[in-house]
RNA sequence: GCCGCGUUCGUCUAGGGGUCCAGGACGCCGCCCUUUCACGGCGGUAGCACGGGUUCAAAUCCCGUACGCGGUACCA
């Protein structure tokens, strides 16, 4: 047995090996894209770029009474903001379309496939009705089954094309009675594939149910038209969610079925995303409830009008989104934690992803949204600035030039874009008002007349650059014997109203001698 | 219930029999730096789910238990 196993991995090795690599990323377009699901594509994308391999979007739309207004041109302006691109499929073009399983459909690409099953006895006819269904399911419970199936043993008992004669079911055909289209799952089995994160897993096909192929309404289920269109599409290598894996098994039966054996794709399981706090999968719910966004963009419910936040519009990076996801599941097995997208792809692979769910950590991802933003220059961040947030007033009122200042100024102590204009808000102009508690701790009788002689001070520079106002506050503290904690917290007061913020020269330097010295005039008449 | 998958600091994780009285990061705490806040530096807190094996030696291998998660649809 173990012999058998280990040829049997050799000869898939060797049968990938020598095909391009060829992945998919196939959401339903049932709601916005979950950053689970980002996370599924952006693992795609990363192993297809490492192995100069094509990356597809396909749109599995086969269940069209979950279809979502809006939810598949959301999947591709996400996809496109985190810079995961499909370099084929549904909005990319490719030779191997359409990509968008409705219209597959609309070829009749799947029902030939269903009928090779037929014709093979594979797969069978069945005519029960849901009332039938459900009271099978309850029959067998009773009985004592555990797991109550449609399956080698139960499918004797129901209406279908193995139990009824060739007559009945060709009658009832005919007849235009509904029918479904179930896979024949083989009695007594041992299933097993070898999942590229999990290693062996083994499903006896007792386990398995006759699962529906092609519904009632005409379309094919997840199941067939995913097998299917992989085949179809020549994908080598299934990156999907855990989720998945208990009807991996299935699948893996089905490509036997179909005598793609050999093309069969590798299966990669992905661990889920779970909440912050308590267990289970991460869902929108916890989003709200936590105060984070759990989709890349912001969505409004077509339906509800509900609005659900996203990471993009909370000010977050692509790039630092992007690395967050990343790091969810996976780790390059250093300590490094910033990685560039191509950095992403250089170190990615299948044995460095986990193999148990990643609690998402709100804080951590707030960290990696600092490290970006700090690591871009003053410029960069005075254009994204200008670009992503035109809501915010004082950008708009202020040269580019010096708006880059405030960045380098703000940028260490901000971690999102919207935190340099808001935190340094009286850079851009005078404070409403003074920091009730700094005055109260710094202000005192005396103060009034010590910030005029220093304003005289200021007003006697020639040049008004940080170095300058810096070396006269010196000299000046000197002068009157006093520390710098008694009058720098003074200055800042008059300035910026703030008790605290960044190098009180620099401030002074960047406002400027005249606007520096309007305001402590201004701040000492309203302080006394 | 049944089937499957999983389980290292609060969180993300390194670790694939000895070099681990378990390393890094986030968070938290303390100290230093600083007018202040932040940054930075230094230090600290805290973990191998449990029980049996195997072995000279186990976080690492095996079995069991517990717990968690996923699946159990004519949804994907």
């Amino acid at each position: 047995m173990v012999t058998l196993n280990f040829t049997f991995a050799a000869l898939k090795f060797y049968s990938t090996m020598d095909r391009k690599v060829r992945v998919r990323f196939a959401p339903s377009p049932t709601g916005p894209l979950h950053m689970g699901g980002v996370r599924t594509a952006l693992y795609n994308y990363l192993f297809a770029k490492k192995h100069d391999g094509d990356f597809l979007l396909r749109i599995e739309d086969t269940d069209q009474t979950r279809y979502v207004e809006g939810a598949e041109a959301y999947i591709q302006e996400a996809l496109k903001w985190c810079g995961i691109l499909p370099n084929e499929g549904q909005g990319y073009g490719g030779d191997v379309g359409p990509y968008k399983q409705s219209e597959r459909k609309e070829q009749d690409l799947y029902r030939k496939y269903a009928q090779q099953l037929l014709d093979e006895d594979k797969a069978y006819y069945a005519f029960d009705t849901p009332e039938e269904l459900e009271q099978m399911r309850e029959d067998l419970k009773k009985a004592g089954v555990a797991a109550p199936q449609y399956n080698a043993i139960s499918r004797m008992r129901m209406k279908n094309s193995v139990s009824l004669s060739t007559e009945e079911v060709e009658k009832r055909i005919a007849n235009g009675d509904p029918y479904v289209i179930r896979i024949k799952i083989p009695r007594n089995e041992e299933i097993k594939f070898k999942d590229m994160i999990r290693g062996w897993v083994s499903v006896h096909s007792s386990n398995l149910d006759d699962k529906v192929l092609y519904k009632s309404d005409g379309m094919p289920t997840y199941h067939l038209a995913n097998i299917v269109d992989d085949h179809l599409m020549n994908i080598t290598h299934v990156i999907r969610g855990e989720e998945w894996l208990p009807s991996a098994p299935m699948h893996v039966y089905l490509y036997e079925a179909f005598g793609w054996e050999n093309t069969r794709p590798e299966f990669a399981h992905l661990p889920l995303l779970l909440k912050p706090d308590g267990n289970g999968k991460l869902s929108k719910r916890d989003g709200d409830r936590l105060g984070f966004p759990v989709f890349p963009l912001e969505w409004q419910d077509p339906e509800t009008k509900e609005v659900s936040s996203g990471y993009r519009e909370k000010g977050y990076f692509p790039e630092a989104f992007v690395n967050i996801l990343a790091f969810l599941g996976w780790n390059p097995g250093t300590n490094q934690e910033v990685f560039s997208m191509e950095e992403l792809i250089e170190s990615f692979s299948f044995e460095r992803v986990g193999k148990a769910g990643a609690k998402y950590d709100p804080d951590k991802a707030r960290w990696f949204n600092q490290q970006y933003l700090r690591s871009k220059s003053n410029e960069a961040i005075a254009d994204e600035l200008l670009a992503f947030h035109d809501e915010i007033e004082e950008i708009k009122q202020v040269e580019k030039p010096y708006l880059a200042e405030v960045c380098g100024l703000m940028k260490e102590r901000a971690t999102f874009l919207a935190d340099i204009p808001r935190e340094g808000a009286y850079l851009f102009h005078p404070a409403d008002d003074f920091d009730e508690k700094t005055v109260r701790k710094k202000w005192k009788e005396d103060s009034a007349g010590l910030m005029e002689e220093w304003a005289d001070e200021l007003e006697s520079l020639n040049e008004f650059t940080a170095e300058k106002v810096e070396e006269s506050f010196k000299s000046f503290l000197e002068k009157k014997e006093l520390g710098i904690g008694r009058v720098l917290p003074l200055f800042r007061l008059l300035l910026t109203g703030q008790g605290m913020g960044p190098s009180m020269f620099a401030i002074a330097a960047l406002l400027g001698k005249e606007e520096s010295l309007k305001r402590m005039k201004n701040g000492i008449s309203t302080l006394g």
